[in-house]
DNA sequence: ATGAAAGCGCTAACAT
DNA sequence: ATGTTAGCGCTTTCAT
């Protein structure tokens, strides 16, 4: 069934048909009703490839994310795909998914199968895919040549570049800052890929510690493994080496969260002993026991922008280049209250 | 840049210059090299959407998934995603997201579109897609009429309709006996939404409970809320009601986590005094506290098998409509070992 | 308001 | 081994 058997059909052209189709004002109501009429009746849709490539378009954009079901990636960002693919869809997008592994082989082959597939956009995912070797972001420069890269947390200079970005460095300040006013002192703080979102959070939580004139250790400073397993022996290593810390700031919820299992264990009080305070507001920040504090990175925002800006720039209106987004801290359990002693 | 130009470059026919891309055999070395040094020196890519036109496929698989943001829906179908979309790519074959909200508003929509956008087949992710009242399913078999549709953990009898079942019945029976051989008898079963699945689950609860004659009482199967915080009401309502029991089988991990966290704060030694098995082996089974023993529903192995009989069944070969996969549990720590007291 | 016809860029049947 | 040409099914320009 094509344009064409409609036209018969109604005995109108093919011209008329596809007016009817696509909404055009410049048909007479009694065309319209019969085109409607057949096509409903012949259970007629138009084929989407002749309408790509006539319009070369078939609203696609090109999601590159991690594999959601890789262990090792960072959880807070699975989401993402979610809201993204509602606010695309919102908007008649459709959403492809490219889904790389932790260790982001084939970056550059995901990039040149989506211009290949012709996506009218490509969103990215995740900090860790802007790497601190330019030579490793080249490809996506490059990509951005066809069609306009939108980044979800992630910072790129360049033409036809944008940037949804998160306030790492607030998040950890005011993780930081949170614990400090609760009279907590020692504060660990743990990254685990020390990814351009993690370096900034580092920088956060250097500042909140100087700007209260706390002393800045490098062996507060440490890298905490992702597996569950090896991350409790890495507080068991903490304890063998004797630091004393009573505070921890993470750069993942399941940093923290391991921290809390660690603590359960050895019979640690929670926060009265040791106050966590996560990054993510996962679901594993209300599962946990207790319910963890963290930071909110509000994600939701962040792809909302993404796609605003997306459809903003591909209707042809100049959109900004680039946004931060406010993170917002969650208190919950694992902090004590201000005052509390 | 088009086929026409790099044929007029290189001097050769555009049918010449199509075997080339699509590695025909019949070219001559000589003129394969020389046309493909055109393409590279030009950048030239085919376009997909006249491809497609003229084969019509784009290859483009339409998966109909959960939101993976919807903090309400099943988390243990958010890794599904990621396995279908590694395989389907290992395919060659490109995944395209519909998220539905957990309310399933819309599925029969996003049905429609998905044929309009002309994928080659349709994968459903989860139980809940299949309704109970057969009117509700219609449009999948509507669907299945036009290109093969793919259940993952679905049941539904059609022409072109493929099931990959996850033996739910089984995982419960096991759970429910490995309970019972550590002497633990008063043995709750909580449900959530009470799907397709989890009917399958309540009756092999039930059987393993008759199994091994125990006495199977309405007042231990329950319904448990989702949310982490009414599910904390719920396991304290219990409690006013006057309720004994020490083991728990449930339907998903966050219901076993939720039970954890309740056990915790009111002193209750798991697994001595309350034994628990979860469902999913979740990310949430190894973060929480005590680390959950759980029922692994090997999803991984069903996305495999879906992939397999999609391109099987897309290429041709006759493909068997339906496979189940066995679960198996994984023992951690919120159950007693065998011979424990 | 309606229609004829020229693209869009590829593949494949057929011819040589 | 290579080339000619007719589709594939739409949109759009230009007439009328």
């Amino acid at each position: 069934m094509t344009i064409y058997d409609i036209s018969r059909l109604s005995g109108v052209s093919v011209t008329t048909v596809s007016r009817v189709i696509n909404g055009s004002e410049k048909v007479s109501e009694k065309t319209r009703k019969k085109v409607l009429k057949i096509i409903k009746e012949s259970g007629y849709t138009p084929n989407a490839f002749a309408r790509g490539l006539g319009l070369n378009t078939m609203r696609t954009i090109g999601i590159l994310c991690v594999d959601p079901a890789d262990t090792n990636s960072c959880i807070n960002l699975t989401p993402a795909i979610g809201y993204l693919e509602r606010e695309l869809r919102r908007n008649n997008y459709d959403s492809i998914l490219y889904c790389l592994e932790y260790n982001m082989q084939g970056k550059e082959d995901y990039l040149k199968m989506m211009l290949e597939r012709r996506v009218d956009a490509i969103i990215i995912v995740g900090s860790f895919f802007i790497e601190s070797n330019p030579k490793n972001n080249q490809c996506i420069l490059d990509a951005a040549g066809s069609v306009p890269v939108f980044l979800i947390n992630g910072n790129l200079e360049g033409e036809n570049i944008y940037c949804m970005l998160c306030d790492d460095f607030n998040s950890s300040y005011m993780a930081t800052s949170e614990l400090i006013s609760t009279n907590v002192r020692d504060i660990l703080f743990l990254y685990t890929t020390l990814s351009e979102s993690e370096k900034r959070k580092m920088d956060g939580y250097i500042a909140a510690m100087k700007d209260h004139d706390l002393a800045v250790s490098q062996d507060y400073i440490r890298h905490c493994p992702q597996d569950v397993r090896e991350s409790y022996r890495f507080f068991e290593s903490l304890a063998e080496e004797g630091l004393k810390y009573d505070g921890i700031v993470t750069c993942e919820d399941t940093t923290a969260v391991s921290a809390l299992k660690y603590a359960l264990s050895k019979g640690i009080a929670i926060p009265e002993q040791l106050s966590v305070v996560g990054c993510g507001n996962t679901i594993l920040s209300q599962y946990c026991y207790p319910e963890l504090t963290t930071i909110d990175g509000n994600y939701e925002s962040l792809c909302v922008s993404a796609v605003n800006m997306l459809v903003r720039h591909l209707e042809g209106t100049p959109a900004p280049s680039r946004a931060v987004i406010s993170s917002r801290l969650i208190r919950r359990n694992t902090t004590k209250f201000y005052g509390m002693e």
